[in-house]
DNA sequence: TGGGGTTAT
DNA sequence: ATAACCC
């Protein structure tokens, strides 16, 4: 696609700025986990490979879903479809999380505004480095611009709707973003690039894998409305798709006739006023910079767990790990919270229980040590949290036990002499080594020159 | 269904 | 602390 820009003056541009569209990329890894394990190992490379985790294969390779392999598929339905299948291990996802944070610490070289959803998807708010390539566009007089990837619904492109252009624009950033992905990480995986965030996301799994999409104003309602259930837009979950479909809501146009006054009454005016505008494709949720994670966590789920003894087993095997983590993160948590699943037949998802608390100051100190000295105080006040929940001269059957560290905070900064005292300057909520973007350190870096 | 995450109430 | 959402 060759194209030639329309004629517009610096002050055209200029009277259109305040209403220039943004311009989002969802940035979708191809079977993340899958990907990451051929990486480790790849003799994997050309066979069918799945990732499990405890019965259940959670993804698989393009190679394994040529064979029928689904994701989510228990580990005996793939084993009678594909008795080749070769399964791999996924229960540990440090390496996942390891290649997920490096994925988002590319994308953030690029743009400051990167949002993290799960650990395979990424939304980049690449509006200000369009702005700033369409000026150079028509300052050089240059008259072409070529779409990267595909168009949604093969919609022809409009030179002279400078929209068009911005994210005719978007898709060779997008480009760049896969093309440096592969190149430094060797990853792929898809892009979408639209005006928000729901539709960069929609538009991103239309051509699957390693492709990438554009979604022009003008298709927006053929692809909101493509979709065949109410659940698959993002936002839109189990409960609320109940209760909508208690009302005869189905799809995607009978949400967006239903009577606003009606959906407000039954789920409340701001899930209402939300959920409604989606079903139109209109999102207006910013790209949030996710920065260092919120909290830190690992769990594990078994058959049965029936004894404190037991349950102070699976409390010592998670702590390590959870500490390690935090320790190389570099900040403290101030709270810390339990949370168990109880054996039931009927509901069995869904029944999980907490118990947090604060994390006393004394113990709050050794975080920045070693991990040894926190590990039995930790191990105490975890089974104190969980006596809170159980009764433990009461039988109980558990199916799950899970420790999250929350409440982070950036170490006190030793104020003058020491490196912290001008990062902690710049950039104050959450100053972790790690995951600052690079403006920031840059910035830091000027600082310390000053 | 696993092993994570987030925000709103 | 729970409930909803996301992967």
């Amino acid at each position: 696609w060759l194209l030639r820009l329309g004629q517009e003056t610096a002050a055209g541009v200029q009277n259109t700025r305040s209403t220039a569209c943004r311009v989002i990329v969802h940035v979708d890894l191809d079977c993340f986990y899958a990907q990451v394990e051929m990486i480790r190992n790849p003799e994997l490379r050309d066979k069918p490979l799945g990732v499990q985790q405890k019965y259940i294969v959670v993804t698989c390779n393009y190679e394994a879903r040529k064979l029928g392999i689904k994701k989510m598929m228990s580990v005996k339905d793939a084993k009678e479809k594909c008795p080749q299948l070769i399964l791999v291990n996924g229960e540990d996802l440090t390496p996942y999380r390891e290649m997920s944070y490096k994925v988002t610490e590319l994308l953030g070289e690029f743009c400051p505004l990167v949002e993290r959803l799960g650990f395979d998807e990424n939304f980049v708010d690449i509006t200000e480095i369009v702005e700033k390539r369409l000026n150079q566009l028509q300052q050089s007089g240059c008259s072409r611009v070529c779409v990267s990837g595909h168009v949604y619904n093969h919609q022809a492109i409009n030179l002279l709707d400078t929209t068009h252009v911005r994210l005719v624009i978007g898709s060779q950033i997008a480009e760049e973003f896969r093309e440096a992905i592969y190149a430094r990480l060797g990853l792929t995986g898809c892009a979408g690039v639209a005006s928000n965030k729901l539709l960069s996301k929609l538009v991103s799994g239309t051509f699957k894998p390693n492709q990438q999409t554009i979604l022009l104003p003008e298709s927006c309602q053929d692809l909101i409305r493509s979709l065949d259930h109410i659940q698959k837009v993002p936002g839109i979950g189990y409960k609320t798709t109940k209760r909508l479909e208690t009302l005869g809501v189905r799809n995607v146009c009978d949400l967006q006739a239903f009577p606003s006054a009606v959906l407000e009454k039954e789920l409340g005016v701001s899930i209402a006023q939300r959920i409604q505008k989606l079903s139109y494709g209109e999102d207006d949720s910013p790209v949030t910079p996710s920065g260092p994670p919120q909290s830190f966590s690992d769990e594990d789920s078994f058959k049965k767990c029936s004894s404190e003894v037991e349950v102070k087993e699976k409390i010592e095997e998670l702590l390590p790990n959870l500490l390690d983590r935090i320790y190389k993160d570099g900040r403290q948590p101030h709270t810390v919270r339990l949370t168990i699943r109880q054996f039931s037949s009927t509901n069995k998802w869904f029944n999980r229980e907490s118990r947090q608390c604060p994390i006393p100051p004394h113990l709050i100190q050794k975080f920045g040590k070693e991990t040894s000295s926190v590990l039995s105080p930790m191990v105490d006040i975890l089974m104190k949290l969980f006596r809170k929940m159980i009764d433990v001269d009461q039988p109980f059957h558990l199916t799950l036990v899970s420790v999250c560290f929350s409440n982070l905070k950036d170490l006190p900064s030793s104020k003058k002499g020491s490196i912290g005292f001008y990062l902690k300057q710049v950039s104050p909520p959450s100053g972790s080594a790690k995951l600052l973007c690079h403006w920031s350190i840059t910035q830091n870096i000027l600082m310390l020159l000053c």
